[in-house]
DNA sequence: CTGTTAGCGCATTCAT
DNA sequence: ATGAATGCGCTAACAG
């Protein structure tokens, strides 16, 4: 099956006239080498197309040039963005992701968590989840880790995510200054801390604009978007009035558009929606959807930056930049 | 940064009162221990929590227990599904995929494969991309190889793609006994093979069917959503009247659906539609939306076979299961 | 600046 | 069935 020509490092070093060592340092760049040697080395190199053993290298000196993503569901689009973005953080470094999914499901996570793990990656970034924060803080101390989507507050300083409260609050404001009163909000599944804080900075807006929240308005959905068109069917059975509706993620502003449709109300002309995420497929179902601006794609990507300026010993950017992302104007999306 | 308490296979070997090759023969299997000391072994290794190194088994054995997958745009709905199969089918095995992203640029698909080489992967899965058949005919000499969504003619038994002719010309035919004569058809990119055939298909099945195939219904997309809306808005200009449309693939018809929706056109009591992939977000735009089931995921998860199957030595199963998955019936779906 | 010398942790003969 | 010895290919001190 292979007819591998198994060029090692000696093949180098013999042809190029200098030892190991020296070719060991012109790969690396750990040491100046002398003009003439480097280039016989580098020639050397091309001619027998030399690769280096990267197995070998790792087992040396300790590093495996990877970066494990522990994510949550390839597929989904939320997620993929993330991965995307971590996919061009990383490009150009010598890094090469490797991804685990954890499916959901807290046992296949710690599986994928401990099979990262046990592939001794350099660096850690584990996308939303549901392992404890206590488990991830024993990992934090073997290996530089990054939590995207995901606040944990014993990491606060690793951790990248949307600040809930203050995405869903602009979300809000933004129909209340297009004149919106009666405003709906689709809450995502509010077991999960991230639904709560978007409904508070729902609930906070109403009340800065001196609108009394109407629980009549609002109802749980579970960031699917099924959840979202069943939420709309349950808005309209309610038979309280609306103008607009905030779902608190674009799966479900998707979901509640697609609702509408079939009860032959227009968008926005009927009803204004905004989501959060700008999950492109709801992007896609507008004009009219407005969406914030696309946060998982920089997610990742400013996860990827994290995680090399930790293995770096540089100092971390500042991951807070959470704040201007969602400072942003939220936009009508157009075809 | 780290506290890695680096156990290592004389530890474990100490600890149990064995030699190392014997701890070693535990580990991976290769031969049979005594009972008793297999014991030992395995409760020194527990008692330890040790972590075989997975570099250094990788270096001495030559395997790295790694399948590289090569996909070519990390996000795309049609693309992610096939790694979801690839990452169920490889589930359970020891084998871990890495991916790495083409994005759709040849030479960045190139620099992709190349790393993937470079890290030495036991097997290796291209999804569809442009690089050269000669290329790749290459690497196969390197290293097992499956192709997925795409068919390589030098490469024959080693791809998995579907008949792009059956499914075009099951889907067509799936309207024709639906009483649909008029059946416009949005095609893919037409510079692609596979849009080539599923158009063949279409017209195949409308011959069969003694319909005289119409020019004026054949509007060429390019498999992106918006050319599917683009599509039908041509379609409605010309005038040709038409009761259903046939997409080359689920996401034009997601566009295609979109477009009905704003021109009024009720789905499917105006206009029915079907089309090709079981992409979730257009199977979710239904009832109505026909498609033909998720051959995405099974295809990658029928690579995963294959790799898996080549790296065994055992025979390939019959990667022409692109025909039966086929023939399963178009469904429509409900929310 | 560069060559020499040791391992890195494990799989694998080869004997026994 | 099991231990001892050898080497996978490379990096990292250590001298010079």
């Amino acid at each position: 099956m292979a007819e591998e020509t198994k060029v090692t490092i000696d093949d180098i070093a013999e042809r190029a006239k200098v030892s190991k060592s020296t070719v060991s340092r012109v790969l690396s760049g750990s040491a100046v080498v002398a003009q003439p040697k480097r280039a016989a080395v580098l020639k050397a190199i091309d001619e027998l197309d030399y690769r280096p053993n990267i197995f070998a290298q790792s087992l040396a000196s300790g590093r495996s040039l990877t970066i494990g993503v522990l994510t949550q569901n390839i597929g989904s689009p939320f997620y993929d963005a993330i991965l995307v973005g971590i996919h061009e953080g990383l490009g150009g470094s010598d890094y090469s992701p490797i991804v685990a999914d954890g499916r959901w499901h807290l046992a296949t996570e710690q599986t994928a968590l401990q099979t990262l793990l046990d592939r001794r990656v350099d660096g850690l970034i584990v996308i939303g989840g549901s392992v404890q924060g206590s488990k991830l803080l024993r990992t934090v101390e073997q290996v530089p880790l990054i939590v995207v989507a995901r606040n944990i507050p014993e990491l606060g300083s690793h951790c990248i995510c949307l600040d809930n409260f203050e995405a869903a609050y602009r979300a809000t404001k933004h129909l209340i200054e297009h004149g919106h009163r009666e405003i709906a909000h689709i809450t995502g599944a509010l077991s999960q801390g991230d639904a709560v804080r978007r409904r508070e900075g729902y609930l906070q807006a109403l009340s800065d604009a001196g609108i009394k929240p109407d629980p009549e308005l609002v109802v749980e959905g579970n960031f699917r978007r099924q959840s979202g068109a069943l939420a709309v069917e349950m808005l309209l059975t309610r038979g309280r009035m609306f103008s607009a509706i905030f779902a608190a993620n674009d799966q479900m502003a998707f979901g509640a558009r697609l609702a509408l449709f079939r009860r032959g109300l227009r968008v926005p002309e009927d009803v204004s929606i905004v989501g959060i995420d700008d999950e492109p497929a709801s992007a896609y179902m507008t004009p009219p959807l407005t969406t914030m601006r696309q946060p998982a794609i920089e997610m990742g990507e400013a996860a990827a930056h994290a995680i090399l300026c930790l293995l770096n010993d540089e100092p971390l950017p500042n991951l807070q930049f959470s704040m201007e992302l969602i400072a942003r104007e939220t936009v009508a999306r157009h075809i």
